[in-house]
DNA sequence: TGCATATGTCATGTTTTCTTACATGAATTG
DNA sequence: CAATTCATGTAAGAAAACATGACATATGCA
């Protein structure tokens, strides 16, 4: 299961195949890039090169969009994911406090209704 | 299985990414697409567009030449394959007579020699 | 109405790729 | 040995793709 995600992370689509994969212009993934939702590679030569893994962020990210979740939403919707996996690998790395347990239970249960059965209210911009 | 072999004939790497991935030159490339050993889909503006399928075949041709098979032997190869996979499907459309079956097991044993165990003598450049 | 958001469009410069042509070392053949 | 053939390198010029930056705009919200 390594060898696979690594060949999902490869980074070697240009933005033009990008763009016919994930039916988004040019500046939409730009754009979504310099909100920082996705951080594609760039070659030797400037040149944005995109793996697997970007296109599925993306396909996702149009998603959210649809759904009439704005960049800031996203932007959280990832940060609580990264957190969460962040913890995951911490969880990994040594053993788990009562506390640790708590905490993560309760992070759990807090964002299932928010993002998982319902989207719940449009974030606002902060 | 039938997902997985469109993803990977989808045409979505430009020549750039294959030289990276199979460590061929753009000229190697073309003049491998040149003698027929591969056909790189284009896109609108006349770019080749290679498939994973091209870079497997693009490496399988990397190497049978470090074996010492040049082009003559290497096109004599995909096409005995060609012919194997074109009459197994002929046997999956209708039902095979003895025939059939005598001449498919007389190829089967004529190649295995030559293409599996041992690549055989080099092919004269027929 | 005025502002922020998400996207379109245009201009300009750089990188990548295309085709064509010629060059070359290694192997082959007369 | 001289002449070919094979597989590849290299260079030139044109076209396509992509980068960045700026300005335009529709939509929704305060």
């Amino acid at each position: 299961m390594k060898e696979k995600e690594l060949r999902r992370s490869l980074a070697v689509l240009p933005i033009g195949t990008v763009m016919k994969l994930t039916d988004l212009s040019a500046r939409q993934i730009r754009y979504y890039e310099e909100q920082g939702l996705i951080v594609p590679e760039r070659n030797a030569g400037n040149r944005r090169m995109f793996s697997l893994n970007d296109i599925d962020r993306l396909l996702e990210i149009k998603d959210y969009l649809a759904d009439g979740i704005n960049m800031a939403g996203i932007k959280e919707v990832y940060e609580l994911q990264k957190q969460r996996a962040k913890q995951k690998q911490a969880a990994l790395a040594r053993p788990l406090t009562d506390d640790d347990v708590r905490r993560i239970l309760h992070d759990e249960f807090l964002n299932l209704g928010r993002l998982q059965s319902d989207p719940g209210p449009h974030y606002p911009a902060h």
